[in-house]
DNA sequence: CGCAGAATTGAGACTGGTCAAAATTTGTGG
DNA sequence: CCACAAATTTTGACCAGTCTCAATTCTGCG
């Protein structure tokens, strides 16, 4: 095993397991070999971002791509005029920042205060093509991003309101319980515009379509940001374009 | 150089270059050494498919990766009433068909008839592992996949007809530029109903937009399926959000 | 020439958006 | 711990863009 270097020493050398990172056995680090591991903490830098900050913005030089080690991030592109969409939530193991062009396609900001891993772009590419283990890890983590914003499109091009929340909450439910965490309760970490962002509606849509699912009795908000899912099946019929219950 | 394999004689050996496929310089293939080329060769199979066939279904197991060497594909999926979203049409030169899970997540059709390479997923994943060249190709493109899919999004959720047809029209444009067509006259290969189901309108809507944007002078219509981008840098104003002109 | 499928046009309905106000929650300082 | 201010969320009334349903016109082809 190699001695620590700077930025070891920086963070504080966190041993043979990525012990920097919160996420479990789903994340890129976790399914690496100890050795590969050892690679990319040699090329890692450590940041801590305030909630509301941007890690980068949307059409500055990609020059480094981040995985996530505590937190939420959001993923957004902007219009002109200020519409904005969010492309996709980042959480604790994924990686994002790739891009084809050389500059970022969107910009990634912080929901609340959150923990990366930098690594270079070109330090990285070099990293990846020592060790292919690292590359199918990625490889395989892009498959499932371009799948989950493909099954994004279906819901943002065809759904209603209505089947697009129930069809998030139950996104968040199984996502919980990927974690180990309980399919009820659901934690919504961003705010209510970020929803609407997300889902292609505005702040009230998202408003009246959550009271409107309480009032029928699929759901019951514990607080604003804990959503219980009093009926899930009801909400996965609702999901699935199923009809009006 | 090694001789011919069956695969080869099925199709007639190629030779070193992929002539199979009319993609030009920015197709996998074109990017890859003759060795990592023949490689590919080695493990590819031939298949033609006629229009409106498709090539694989949303849902079965994904045995196999493709790449389109003529023709467009499109790329779908649906839901449980019926409403379908394309979530992106395949040129040739594309790799379709990679999975996170083991199943196709979308369903591949083919608007033209078409001829694509095949690539069992277990041999070209051997072949991967051995040609770092071929997985940073295919990385590569998946990240641009990435980006388009998220743009895509943006389209979907925050524009209007007008502004989405607009966007459509124009992407149509620099992709032929890309591949040194002429810009204008853009040639649609899909039928309206397509053109809907990508941009999440109904077919009416489509109709009408193109109606609109004809009679504001924007663009005229050659055939149904060939559109004269007339005032290109108005229909720019018009996709970026611009405004009302 | 006439038919079938595709595209366009038309009229009216409805989902979701806009603008505005009220209610709730959160944060801050006394 | 309370009071007040600010921000967020919810609710309401009205409007607009897109959809639905239906009819008409085009296009290609036997």
């Amino acid at each position: 095993m190699r001695a620590a270097d700077p930025l070891h020493a920086l963070s504080g050398d966190p041993g043979p397991v990525c012990r920097c990172c919160e996420a479990d056995d789903h994340s890129v680090c976790a399914s690496l070999t100890p050795e590969g591991l050892r690679g990319l903490r040699v090329i890692r830098g450590n940041a801590r971002i305030g909630a509301q900050d941007a890690v980068f913005h949307e059409g500055e030089a990609a020059e480094a791509v981040y995985s996530l080690t505590s937190g939420t991030v959001k993923l957004s592109k902007l219009l002109g005029d200020g519409r904005r969409q969010i492309v996709g939530f980042v959480f604790p193991g994924d990686f994002f920042g790739f891009d084809a062009e050389g500059t970022y396609p969107y910009t990634a900001e912080a929901i609340t205060p959150v923990g990366v891993c930098r690594f270079s772009t070109s330090r990285l590419a070099q990293l990846r093509s020592q060790t292919p283990e690292l590359e199918r890890l990625l490889f395989g983590r892009l498959v499932a991003d371009l799948a989950l914003a493909q099954e994004q499109m279906l819901l943002l091009g065809r759904m209603t309101a209505r089947e697009k929340v129930a069809h998030f909450l139950l996104t968040l439910s199984r996502r919980a319980v990927r974690r180990n965490d309980p399919a009820s309760p659901v934690a919504l970490t961003m705010s209510r515009q970020d929803l609407a962002d997300y889902l292609g509606l505005t702040i009230e849509t998202v408003s009246r379509t959550i009271t409107q699912l309480k009032r029928d009795g699929l759901i019951a908000l514990v607080r604003p940001e804990l959503v219980d899912l009093t009926d899930a099946d009801a909400l996965r019929r609702v999901a699935e374009g199923g009809g009006s219950d």
